[in-house]
DNA sequence: TTGTATGCAAAATGTTTGCAGACTG
DNA sequence: CAGTCTGCAAACATTTTGCATACAA
């Protein structure tokens, strides 16, 4: 995620809260929520407030810079977009997320959306589960 | 839904607000969140609480009864759980939901998971879509 | 009669917003 | 310098909870 040009493309101002939070973001390979990202962007610097790490979540989301998620009850959860589009198994004893891919999946859906007369905007495939016995 | 059958099964008192928000739900063919339910909860008894409402919804679920959805932001809703597990197509410009059933990727679900090596314990595959134009 | 369920209001949770001042371009 | 961003606190939306009372079994 190159930073400056990023702000640029998108006519946002680059300020130091925004600089810390778009290096927390790069630098994060989870699904961590806005008060999580919080707690990451003060270590860096202090004076951040969670308030401006919503109100950035929300413009890298509208941008299409970030997906925002709703795993089960609680907080939305985000990571980067960056990465090709994906699905989530999500351990429900731990909590912990596996991204996964099926091209056959996503296959299916274009189909069941055109044979309703629609054409796909988004999805959301999560797959709760548990270890095997 | 037997009312009272389902309420003896799981050791539940059958009181008049239960009676009513049940009654509710039996008629219900979309996906309502709790305050839509409770205002149509209120129309055959106005004192009937929105805690209540909460606390019953929570309690079926629980039990299976109902399912709990987050189609996108904003709150729950719900739908009951009577009718064979299906999917949703999400219409984005008027909210809408179409129910679809694939068994194609049920069975693949069913695959990713076990090549994990997890078991599925439930699923939630959402569809956001536009009319074709 | 006993413990479960209710209504009400307050609390908890997650997120957004108004505002006055700070900072970027 | 103009207009965007920020921190703070208050507002908001949704859901849960404590408590005294009501009610089903």
């Amino acid at each position: 995620m190159d930073i400056e040009a990023l702000c640029a493309e998108n006519g946002l101002r680059l300020t130091k809260p925004r600089r810390v939070i778009l290096q927390v973001l790069a630098g994060m390979d989870d699904h961590p929520d806005a008060a999580e990202l919080h707690r990451r962007v003060i270590e860096i610097d202090p004076g951040i407030a969670l308030a401006t790490v919503y109100r950035t979540l929300r413009l890298l989301e509208e941008k299409g810079i970030l997906e925002k998620h709703r795993f089960g009850d609680g907080p939305a959860r985000f990571e980067s977009a960056d990465h090709p589009h994906h699905d989530h198994l999500i351990n429900i004893e731990t909590g912990d997320v596996i991204e996964f891919r099926s091209d056959e999946i996503e296959r299916l859906q274009e189909e069941i959306a055109r044979r309703h007369g629609f054409s796909i905007v988004s999805h959301r495939l999560e797959i709760y589960v548990r270890p095997k016995k």
